[in-house]
RNA sequence: GUGGGUGUAGCUCAGCUGGUUAGAGCACUAGGUUGUGAUCCUAGGGGUCGCGGGUUCGAAUCCCGUCACUCACCCCA
């Protein structure tokens, strides 16, 4: 193929491929500003150092990287939250807490392409950063979930995953499978899905077996409240301060969540552990009911990656919405389909020596804030009443005699077919109500 | 990285067992229609049949290679 197309795993977004994602955004940005976050943006680029040293292998492996002329060694940004971190640790103290901001950059992984994942995407991020309650984990998630509902998506189309990390540890611990043994009790819990089962039991056995039975922290990671996961911990751990705190702090998130109304979105599932390796307390996925697709968001609470980059520890809790799941969710449950109701005119002319009269009308109706259109080149009428329905007008405006004779234009709806004719003083001065829509 | 599927017009595809000048629908442009769109009718533009090689008198079709896209696995924001 000799032709140069779009590179793999990026896409040409059309007008009318853009303009569901463009609705999307608006959902997103309303949820967003509704529940007080405002807007910012960083570079694309960024140092590969950044990430090297703040996220996982994982990401780093799928970097795209460059060196610039000056031989710095660069990347697109893979995610938001190192460089949320580096402005915000830059001006920790001059900023007022809790520090509530959102954004919705274009990121970048060289990752195998396929349903729901390509290599260029849009994400919504959303950042509660300076507060360590349990009330910001819910809100966080409460506006994931507002955004959702804005796009027509209820409890009956998903439903939002919830773990804790730090729960996690402290079980481990208080069962003594300590510090730098975890990481290898989670790569194992990880596979549990996809291991057989007798498989992954001879290796847990091999090594925490005495100290705890795969059984046993299955059927807690099985819990589907935290009263019930709690009970269960009592009965065969000997409590520590830490186990206690943290089953504490997910009870909390899970109480904020329905005091806020959206108990019914939400679960408790500990199985979630999450790839990137900053999180330290409670994690959260998003997942369509169906489970046709993957994660439509994911996120948690970082209290330790803020201190990484200034002096000083901030705690933080966000997370990030990608457009490309959310979209095929929402094309299975016809809810792409947009209802445009914006009104739309094409101001056409009938008799010659009308075009800067067309002009003036199409000037005039945009300043008084409508949408308007018109050929550039004098056109037979009928052509022009073709190009206006094509161009998906609500209403054609026919400039003709009339308009010589009476300063009167004709006022076609396209639905009905059906004309009324009024002044151009009044059309201009009201649109809205000159041209009799909807 | 592993495995499967698919590459023919802008899009969806037909063209199977080789045989004139490669087709259809949709879309696009123009005309039918110089003061009234949608439907309808007519015409037109648009193809190195992914690319390279081989077999053959003859290849979109058969063979080999290659590339691209895509789905799944692995992995996972």
């Amino acid at each position: 193929m000799a032709k140069i197309q779009a590179v793999k795993g990026t896409r040409d977004l059309y007008p009318e491929l853009f303009r569901p994602i463009r609705r999307i955004f608006d959902a997103w940005r309303r949820a967003s500003e509704l529940h007080g976050f405002e807007e910012f943006e960083s570079p694309t680029l960024e140092y590969l150092d950044l990430y090297r040293e703040k996220s996982g292998d994982e990401l780093v492996g799928q970097l795209y990287r460059l060196t610039d002329a000056g031989g710095r060694e660069l990347a697109l940004r893979p995610e938001m939250t190192p460089s949320l971190a580096r402005m915000v640790a830059a001006k920790i103290n001059a900023l007022a807490k809790p520090i509530k901001w959102f954004c919705i950059p274009k990121l970048f992984r060289g990752e195998n392409v396929q349903r729901g994942r390509l290599r260029e995407f849009f994400q919504w991020n959303v950042d509660v950063i300076g507060s360590d309650s349990p009330v910001a984990d819910a809100e966080v998630i409460l506006v994931g979930i507002e955004a959702l509902r804005n796009l027509g998506l209820t409890a009956e189309h998903i439903s939002v995953h919830i773990s804790n990390r730090r729960l996690i540890a402290a079980i481990l611990s208080a069962a003594k499978i300590d510090g730098g043994e975890q990481a290898g009790a989670y790569a194992l819990l990880d596979k549990a899905g996809k291991m057989k089962s007798d498989e992954l039991a001879t290796k847990w056995n091999e090594k925490f077996g005495e100290r705890l039975s795969l059984d046993q922290l299955r059927e807690w990671m099985e819990a589907e409240t935290i009263g019930q996961l709690a009970d269960g911990v009592r009965r065969k751990l000997t409590m520590t301060d830490e186990l206690e705190a943290a089953t504490q702090q997910t009870s909390d998130v899970m109480s904020a969540l329905s005091a806020f109304g959206v108990g019914d979105f939400c679960k408790l599932d500990l199985k979630i552990v999450r790839g990137l390796a900053y999180y330290t307390g409670p994690v959260f996925e998003f997942f369509d009911k169906s489970q046709n697709e993957r994660a439509i968001c994911g996120g948690g609470r970082y209290d330790d990656l803020l201190g990484k980059f200034g002096k000083q520890q901030e705690p933080a809790v966000g997370f990030g919405m990608g457009d490309v799941v959310l979209s095929l969710l929402l094309e299975e449950n016809g809810l792409l389909a947009e209802a445009n109701m914006s009104l739309m005119v094409f101001v056409a002319d009938a008799v010659e020596g009308l075009r800067d009269e067309v002009q003036r009308v199409v000037a005039g109706l945009r300043r008084a804030g409508v949408q308007a259109e018109f050929n550039y080149a004098p056109q037979a009428l009928g052509k022009q009443l073709k190009q206006a329905d094509k161009r998906g007008a609500t209403a054609v405006v026919i400039l003709g005699d009339e308009t010589r004779e009476r300063g009167a234009c004709q006022v076609k709806l396209l639905a009905s077919g059906n004309s009324t004719e009024v002044t151009i003083e009044s059309l201009l001065a009201n649109p809205r109500a000159a041209i009799p829509f909807g």
